[in-house]
DNA sequence: CGTTTTATGAGCGCTAGCGCACACAGTTTG
DNA sequence: CAAACTGTGTGCGCTAGCGCTCATAAAACG
């Protein structure tokens, strides 16, 4: 079963008024996205934006030592390549398929005419970078003070979220990874969990039990993130 | 002796061509931003947008339990109240002075008029959006993996960079929320600086005298954030 | 000028998460 | 079917930073 390339998928496709995507339609390219794909290259300057939806892009950070950490995730609720319309061309951090899947990709020279329209969607790309903004400034508090339980319950939920089922294929070195810590920390996180019967998981399988128990042990960072894209982009999915 | 309430000295301010200059300047209130002072709260509905000239402030976030990290700061290079023009009003955040001095402040209505002109104004305004971005993330990076030590440095330099001399008017009490560690933990990180030579420090005055040093011990967060801002927001003050 | 408050210093036990090393089972490969 | 690899489990010593408590000296206050 292939998930049929439908853009309205997207939410901010979706969210695009008639006349617009009328315009947008013919011009948005179908792609894959496989695991561990890179988007984009920190500093590289972008040759398209990409409108996730059934895939899950991370937007990473790597340090000199090759350490990294996740400054937010993207799904099918956004885009990926927001500095081309911001004006920098690029950022210091890189895009990577965290959950393969499809999406559909603009060209940057397209993209950026069609914000310099100054209209609707303008406004529509800018909301969704202030949820963007409010995603990373949550995930900086994250870091700071809490618990690699919490922690883990909080990223399980953000890619629930991004998912049509409640299966991720996703080793825990590779949520290690995001998370910025120790494999064996994400190991056993994610045994606690199994134990109390929240999720299972098997060689890069995780399923979730239930979401409800997720959510009274995730932190509240979870919830504000949601509520502020929720707010931002309210359920404008005309499907 | 008094910093002259000059709107240049906010350096988007300064970028703004003669044309846009002469319309906001007879709009542009001069405000005095006193120590500790809430600029908005979370949640709430912005009024003004600040532009610090001599002031120095921080976005915080402030948790459900009282615990708080900065997410970004905010100096003459800058403005604060960035939700304005992104289109939520709000953030789920809180400005605070953290340096007491001066700036102006633009009254909302006339924020968004003046984005919504769609001009060069949009562009600068966005350009440092993403720059404010990058502090963010860079955060949230530096949260996860660097040390204490570290991240004072980064933090004082971070304020340097927002002020005219070498001295500091903050107690280490104040840091400590800004970084969301504990006091004792500055106290100690700030005795080494100090044991170092790098910074004199006594009841809430911190005088930097060894700036190039500082440099040397600071984690790469710093000088990532900084090259950003530089490509973003080149020197475009035109005094 | 004595009292109170504020800013820093210092010690102590504790825990989360780190780095490392290795065991083991499921999976893929030849 | 054996070998190699991959994903997870486990243990051990270590450190940074936490929470708490108390000391001390400078500054502010009445």
């Amino acid at each position: 079963m292939v998930t049929s390339p439908d853009p309205k998928q997207n939410h901010l496709l979706a969210a695009l008024a008639d006349s617009e995507a009328e315009r947008w339609l013919p011009q948005l390219e179908p792609i894959e996205m496989s695991l561990g794909e890179v988007l984009y290259e920190s500093g590289t300057t972008l040759t398209h934006v990409y409108f996730p939806t059934t895939a899950i892009v991370s937007l990473l950070y790597v340090m000199e030592n090759g350490a990294s950490a996740e400054i937010a995730v993207v799904g099918n609720e956004g885009l990926v390549g927001i500095s081309l319309f911001m004006g920098g061309e690029s950022t210091p951090s890189r895009a990577v398929v965290q959950s393969a899947g499809r999406g559909f990709r603009l060209k940057a020279q397209l993209m950026k005419k069609e914000f310099n329209r100054a209209g609707p969607v303008l406004h529509l790309l800018l909301r969704y970078t202030q949820a963007l903004i409010t995603q990373m400034s949550q995930t900086a508090v994250c870091n700071r003070h809490h618990s690699l339980d919490q922690q883990l319950c909080r990223w399980l939920l953000l890619s629930l979220d991004r998912l049509s089922g409640g299966d991720l294929l996703m080793t825990q070195e590779l949520i290690a990874n995001m998370l910025g810590v120790r494999r064996e920390g994400v190991t056993e996180a994610a045994h606690k969990l199994q134990e109390a019967g929240l999720i299972r998981y098997a060689r890069g399988h995780i399923s979730v039990l239930d979401r409800k128990a997720l959510e009274k042990r995730v932190c509240e960072c979870y919830a504000v993130v949601k509520k502020e894209y929720d707010r931002l982009l309210p359920a404008q999915l005309a499907t």
